[in-house]
DNA sequence: TTATAATGTAAAGCATATTTTACATAGCCT
DNA sequence: AGGCTATGTAAAATATGCTTTACATTATAA
């Protein structure tokens, strides 16, 4: 799975602390989702799809299988 | 957060047990997660919602806030 | 009545997601 | 050089997702 987050972030000009804090999570949760270490929650997911005003498919992209 | 998975696995009349095969997962992960004592991983929200030919937020419902 | 299919519960164990705290680096500004 | 902002790493602790195994319940059908 590959994630927009840090591309769409930067679209609009953010911090990750300014996303952290809109997802209310904290910066290493965004840190790490940006690095690829892990992936997000099902709510989180929906969450910084919504901050972008995107679907969750359109910011996490699956590979197929 | 709602899930409409039962009522989609009906739908198809498709068992537990068939839903859980496609998604690659156990019987016991379905029945959890359609008696919401969890909700899914992205990765598991996403293989369901594919079965389904539906997005991740036809599938999950997501209440405000 | 017995058998079978579908659904359910429970508990232990492993895997992954998230937080917390503390420290490192690199760029920019003065 | 020193200070600030944004980004990064690391490790331990807690929470949540998923598997495994075993057994219980309900409905239907022979």
């Amino acid at each position: 799975m590959v994630s927009r987050i840090q591309e769409l972030r930067k679209e609009k000009r953010m911090t990750q602390e300014e996303l952290a804090t809109l997802c209310k999570v904290t910066r290493q949760t965004i840190i790490s989702l940006e690095n690829g270490r892990y992936s997000p929650s099902i709510f989180l997911a929906h969450k910084i799809a919504k901050v972008f005003g995107l679907s969750i498919e359109q910011v996490f992209i699956f590979e197929e299988e």
